[in-house]
DNA sequence: TCTGGGGTCCTAGGACCC
DNA sequence: TCTGGGGTCCTAGGACCC
């Protein structure tokens, strides 16, 4: 059996952790920039407001008072994040954490006598502990927990835990979900599906085998597999990322170079910074350029360029300097841009990084390796006091609208301690 | 005026090989 | 007019997830 433990509308119930004020008001956190909606309350939610909302759409009811916006203060999420997580690693042998706000449980072999008592209790421990609300899901298989978590979070009856662990639980609730919901069908595939007739995840799941390879392929095997009630989906996810992306979009189109190229590279440092972090180096360092998409008055452009590493790297002038060279490749002073990133790609572990025999200067490596060690050191507060010339005068995150922010609750006190 | 960021996996098709 | 067949590997792009 697996368990899947899901926060409830997560990154609003971490703003209510610090303002119970906003405990049954309607609302919302917007994404950087001040964007749009990522997280809605189940009052702003039952508003009408969806997922992805553009804040200026929505701006008039928080003016008028009926709606409350919190910028987005990922410090603090991923905070509360990593409490909720090692409360629930304690109460099991196995979790895989599979977001920031999710994680599936595995209890094999265990009674489900057991397996409802951990549930309960876990419910219950984490909202006292931390003062999330979560939702868990019960079932065989990773597709029919998500299945049963919503039921769970839908309906106050089950108090946070819904089982679904026999057949006839399983058709049921099948039946009840609309295929739109089924994990691993998206925007894309759902239209598709109910112009085939399938509206339900029942539906989905009485198709013929045959039928569902032919039409969706492997994905669609494995969710079908995993609706009728047997593994479909691999255990484990890796350790390690295989790739590492910092993007960013701009308050405000630019066309100037030396902008774009400074922004450039603070995204480029973070990555390589991102890469020591976790002892990665990468073969590979990618640059791309967006317009503004929802601009159709203005001509777009696209571009992605990939610049690969003689040698496997992770010091932040070998990284920012592949990506300026991208960047030059692709960069034009007619177009008006919107967003840059950079992705680092073919990553490998940094103490087996393969250095050629001939014509590679050991010393320089080792020089930069030290550099980046120092700077990590002096940095390791989270303010960027000391980067290279190439990167702006601020941090990476800088420039970006946040009007609603709230404060640092929960880690603010560490990075004090840790400047001194 | 104003529309996020960071990942994974799969597939089709091209390049290349014999 | 007419131009093999069958593999593997890589990559870009598209789908999905939160």
């Amino acid at each position: 059996m697996y368990a899947l433990v899901d926060c409830n509308n997560f990154f609003v119930s971490c703003e209510r952790v610090f303002r119970p004020g906003l405990e049954g008001k309607a609302v919302v956190v917007l994404s950087n920039n001040d964007g749009c909606v990522v997280a809605r309350s189940n009052e702003s939610k039952a508003m009408g407001i969806k997922m992805g909302t553009p804040f200026y759409q929505i701006r008039d009811m928080v003016r008028s008072g009926v709606l409350i916006a919190c910028s987005s203060n990922y410090t603090l999420y991923g905070d509360l994040s990593s409490r909720v997580m090692s409360i629930l690693a304690d109460a099991v042998p196995k979790i895989e954490i599979y977001s920031v706000d999710e994680a599936f449980l595995c209890m094999s072999g265990m009674e489900m006598d057991r397996i409802a008592v951990i549930c309960r209790d876990l419910v219950s421990r984490v909202k006292k502990w931390v003062g999330i609300p979560v939702s868990i899901g019960v079932a065989p298989t990773k597709t029919l927990a998500k299945v049963a978590s919503h039921f769970a979070k839908r309906y106050p009856g089950y108090r946070g835990v819904c089982y679904v662990d026999t057949d006839e639980k399983r058709l049921k609730a099948l039946s009840l979900t609309p295929i739109s919901d089924v994990w691993g069908i998206g925007r894309k595939l759902s239209p598709r599906m109910e112009r085939q007739g399938i509206r339900t995840a029942l539906d989905f799941a009485e198709r013929p085998f045959d039928w569902v390879k032919r039409e969706y392929m492997l994905s669609g095997v494995r969710t079908w597999t995993e609706l009728n009630g047997r593994i479909g989906v691999g255990e484990e996810l890796p350790e390690k990322r295989k790739s590492i992306c910092t993007s960013r979009s701009f308050a405000e189109m630019t066309s100037d170079a030396a902008e774009i190229a400074s922004r450039v590279s603070d995204f480029a440092a973070k990555c390589a910074q991102k890469l020591r972090q976790e002892h990665s180096a990468a073969g590979k360092v990618s640059v791309f350029l967006y317009t503004n998409r929802f601009r159709d008055d203005l001509p777009q452009y696209s571009p992605c360029a990939s610049v690969v590493l003689p040698v496997a790297a992770n010091s932040a002038q070998e990284i920012v300097s592949a990506a300026r060279r991208g960047l030059d490749t692709i960069f034009r002073p007619e177009y008006m841009y919107k967003k840059a990133g950079v992705i680092v790609d073919d990553l490998v572990d940094s103490d087996s990084v393969q250095i050629p025999i001939f014509d590679y200067d050991m010393d320089l490596r080792r020089r930069q390796d030290r550099i980046s060690e120092v700077m990590d050191k002096v940095n390791s507060s989270g303010r960027n006091l000391v980067r290279l010339a190439a990167q702006r005068s601020g941090d990476y995150t800088d420039g970006i609208r946040c009007d609603y922010r709230s404060r640092r609750y929960s880690t603010a006190l560490d990075e004090i301690i840790e400047v001194k």
